[in-house]
DNA sequence: GTTTGTGCAAATATTTTGCACTTGA
DNA sequence: TCAAGTGCAAAATATTTGCACAAAC
């Protein structure tokens, strides 16, 4: 057996840009804003680099993914890279990373106390926040 | 202004076997899913239908719906009503309802500390039960 | 007999992929 | 150089919708 070769990284124009476009952001933004926003910004690049970038920077762990409610996936380059939870304004996309100590150990309890192994949770809180609100 | 009327619900032979097919079931199962089951158990109802029949169930509050991390929705006939999630298998779908109290107190908590307003939000749990453990 | 519901096919929407062409190192 | 990356268009997925026909009540 065979594992494929991890193979060298490049540095180029779109990565760096996509990259660009989430860093310093403190919003999620779906794959199809990003396109936009790089395309107006006067640094195109394909929708399809878009989400392959988007995807590697997942895999890399610098970026957190999560699903609306209608399936469109929202990216966002969380300041931490440990686990945490994430409260995200469902109309601008503003969002505050949490940590819930408590709701860590109750899922592993609950997890384990009904025979179930590899426990894994989502935890996301959706709000308005303040500014969204008067609109 | 005018709210559309409710207008009378009839019952159709769709629409009790794509109940029927969820009731009884432990799982979360997808409208793919039901929809082959209805097929392969002679009593096959068009994909749009169960789609329609899934959307007004889950409106009814009969059935709960979550969406796998690949986009696919899941639908459930619940034991019970009131609000409450789910720790889910990740192979079979079978699920068990839970309730965290001090979850869902987190959640408020941390909502209106920072200044969010409508707070709602989404936990949960998936793992591999004691059967598909083996497998 | 109405009006609601169904089936099918076509339309949506988001994301992925094949492939010829570019480009970074 | 030349493997890795990109763009575009086509494909794949999951779900929704328009419309003619069927069937509850």
């Amino acid at each position: 057996m065979s594992t494929t070769q991890p193979g060298p990284v490049r540095m180029t124009r779109q990565r760096v840009a996509v990259a660009d476009a989430l860093q310093g952001v403190d919003e999620f933004r779906s794959a199809q804003q990003l396109h936009e926003v790089l395309r107006s910004r006067g640094d195109a690049v394909g929708l399809a680099t878009v989400y392959r970038t988007l995807q590697a920077l997942v895999d890399g762990g610098d970026v957190d993914v999560l699903r609306t409610d209608d399936g469109e996936s929202l990216y966002r380059w969380c300041v931490r890279r440990e686990h945490h939870h994430h409260l995200v304004c469902r109309e601008c996309g503003r969002t505050v990373e949490i940590d819930g100590p408590t709701v860590e150990a109750w899922a592993a309890m609950v997890g384990t106390e009904h025979g179930f192994s590899e426990i894994v949770h989502t935890v996301e809180l959706w709000g308005t926040c303040r500014d969204c609100r008067g609109a």
